[in-house]
DNA sequence: TGCGAGATCCGCT
DNA sequence: GCGGATCTCGCAT
C-alpha cells in the first residue's frame, strides 16, 4: 500500500482506475479519478497545511475527508505530503440495495455514485474516516485489477485554475462516470 | 471583521 | 439552465 501512494498522484490517479473500493462491504470499482499535486494552484495544499486539509500532509495511503459547499462530503486518498487523488466515480457493485436506500435513488443505478458528492452519500463516507489509513477497515482497497482496462484522460472538472493539466482519468466507455470525457478528435472524412 | 468563491448536488424552470 | 443550501478559507477592508 505504501509503494503504491509513494508516487506522482497523476500516476496513482491511473493506477486505480478499475480497482475494488469498498466502506464496510459496500462500494465498487472505481471508474473516474482527478490528480492533486503539492505545488498545483487548483489543490487545496497550494497554500499549505489548515484545519481543514491537514491529513492532506499525513501517511501516503490513507483518507483526505472534506467538506464541499457547505455540504457535501469529497473522498481522496492521499499520496506524497501535499498531493491526493480525489475519488469522482464508482461503478456500484457491493451492497447496490444500500446505496439506494442512502440516497433515496430507485430508478437509474448510474445516479448513485457518478459524482464525488454521490460517491461518499453511497457509501456514508463523513469527517469521521478523515485521516484514516485505507489499508484497514472500514475501509477495503483492493489494487490488483485486469490488464484490459482501458484509460482515458482530461482536464478536471469544477475548477478555475490548474485547468491546463489533464488530469482527470476515467474507465473507457464506462456508463458510471460523472462527467463524459471529450471523444478524440476525428480525422477529416471520418 | 466581512465577503465571495469553491474539487457539489438537487429541484424547479 | 439557474439558484439555493451552508462550511472553510483567502483576501480585502
Amino acid at each position: 500500500m505504501g509503494d503504491m501512494f509513494s508516487q506522482p498522484a497523476h500516476i496513482v490517479a491511473q493506477n486505480l482506475i478499475g480497482c475494488r473500493f469498498l466502506v464496510d462491504g459496500c462500494g465498487g470499482l472505481i471508474v473516474e479519478t482527478e490528480a492533486y499535486e503539492a505545488d498545483d494552484p487548483a489543490s487545496h495544499s497550494f497554500r499549505g497545511p489548515t484545519t481543514r486539509n491537514k491529513s492532506m500532509f499525513g501517511r501516503p495511503g490513507t483518507a483526505y475527508v472534506y467538506r464541499s459547499h457547505g455540504l457535501h462530503w469529497c473522498l481522496n486518498f492521499v499520496c506524497t505530503p501535499g498531493s491526493a487523488v480525489l475519488l469522482r466515480a464508482l461503478e456500484p457493485r457491493w451492497q447496490v440495495d444500500v446505496m439506494r436506500q442512502r440516497r433515496g435513488r430507485w430508478g437509474d443505478p448510474r445516479e448513485l455514485c457518478s459524482g464525488p458528492g454521490k460517491l461518499t452519500s453511497a457509501l456514508k463516507i463523513g469527517g469521521e474516516l478523515d485521516g484514516l489509513p485505507l489499508d484497514r477497515p472500514p475501509f477495503e482497497l483492493t489494487l490488483e485489477r485486469g490488464s484490459d482496462v482501458d484509460i482515458v484522460n482530461g482536464t478536471r472538472v469544477g475548477i478555475s485554475r490548474g485547468t491546463d493539466v489533464a488530469w482527470r482519468f476515467g474507465l473507457a466507455g464506462s456508463p458510471f462516470l460523472s462527467v463524459r470525457f471529450p471523444r478524440p478528435p476525428t480525422r477529416a472524412g471520418d
